[in-house]
DNA sequence: ATTTCTTAGTGTATTTTTTACACTTTATAG
DNA sequence: CTATAAAGTGTAAAAAATACACTAAGAAAT
């Protein structure tokens, strides 16, 4: 490795997709509109530059709260994007990070030099600032596969939650049907919910029961290895 | 997003994680000795800085010839490390990239400022530069999960090469037994084989099949989203 | 109070996939 | 021509995945 410290630098940014499911269990992206030129006004991920003194994760985290007020969230790092165009001005590499979080949490607010932070449903978005839509999609991507064989789904619930709410969040996901009993019993099996002996409340029909995702157990099961494929 | 160039910033390389299977089909890492302080002699990860007129994978790719000689491989990012103090000198951010090669095919020469470039078994390696452990333990596990449902195996051996080698292969990267008919049926099940209807040579034994692994057909499945599990 | 509406909740038979397992064949070397 | 070493091959049993339809419970409307 050639460290001469002579070589001119990049700059470095972190961007976040931050996934949402609203409550008609549709999958949501939050998107910041551009305060500043270039894509002024234009829909963008929200995101910035890293300081010197905070790792990539710390500074995803620290935009993550500064543009939107979202805090303390599953936050995980997707690809980091590096083409030589990507910013018109600048020579500009960017380390993108996917977070999951319950939307009913949050009430989400623009803040710094984003002029307004809002919802978008990820099968109708605008046009994005840069390469945000290759950044989206990669991270889309990813969320899917790693669906399938991770209990991350619910991240996005809340911490009570009924099946039938997580079968629909796994069939959005996803992008297809799952059969409901099949469904029951696999994730029944893995032993990872808390049946919390408690009702849906609200509703003009049968009441659901409310479980929890059991993550103390989840730990202690990933470490051996244990299937959590759906 | 805050593009407004008053930032410091931090220096970008990359770093790349060179597989190698030798002939006992045992596992294998590159890595050069350090020409310069700081670690002076001590082995690392193949690497160097990013230019502002390349791409981060060109990079990659670049510093993999500079340093190793080694050309025209897989080379798939693995992930960005970017603690603050990752390097005693300066802040560096660094974007790792794992590399797949037939040692067969390559004579390993260092050059530029590495002292000396060597293949070690992966059970054994000796103390590495900065974080040169973390990112290579990243890249151990990373290989294991993808060799699972991706056929990457065949990047590390020879283009004609007997089921026998790509079962030890399998078994050596998964570090689990397989069974001999079960390997086979499955593998060839996949149709991702052509049986080249040639014979191993040099050997004292009953000569095994030769067969190719079929790339064309690989990328027609892929879009189809078939199943390559193991 | 009864009916209607809507979603919750449940079990089994069939098919498919995975696993476990051992002997014969074919070449080279001595 | 015998010994050695790895190649090559099929099947039965177990496990997992799939397909599938009715009853239960509560709220709302009459």
């Amino acid at each position: 490795m050639s460290y001469t410290y002579k070589y001119p630098k990049p700059s470095v940014t972190v961007d976040c997709v931050v996934f949402g499911l609203d409550d008609a269990q549709k999958l949501k992206v939050l998107l910041i509109q551009r305060g500043i030129a270039p894509y002024q006004n234009k829909w963008a991920l929200p995101g910035g530059f890293i300081g010197l003194d905070e790792s990539i994760a710390t500074a995803a985290a620290r935009e993550l709260k500064e543009e939107t007020g979202i805090d303390k969230v599953f936050l995980e790092q997707l690809y980091t994007f590096g083409e030589v165009d990507r910013d018109p001005r600048d020579r500009i590499i960017t380390v993108a990070y996917y977070a999951l979080i319950n939307i009913g949490e949050y009430v989400v607010k623009a803040r710094t030099d984003a002029k307004n932070a809002k919802w978008f449903s990820v099968e109708e978005l605008p046009p994005l600032a840069f390469d945000h839509d290759r950044i989206f999609s990669v991270a889309k991507e990813r969320l899917k596969g790693k669906l399938r064989y991770q209990p991350i789904g619910f991240e996005l619930l809340p911490s009570k939650f009924t099946l039938t709410q997580l079968q629909r969040l796994y069939e959005t996901v996803l992008e297809q049907k799952l059969d409901k009993r099949n469904f029951r019993s696999k994730i029944l099996k893995m032993k990872l919910l808390v049946d919390l002996e408690e009702m849906q409340a609200g509703v003009s029909h049968r009441p659901a029961k409310l479980y929890q995702f059991d993550k103390k157990r989840y730990q202690e099961l990933e470490q051996k290895e244990f299937n959590f494929e759906i």
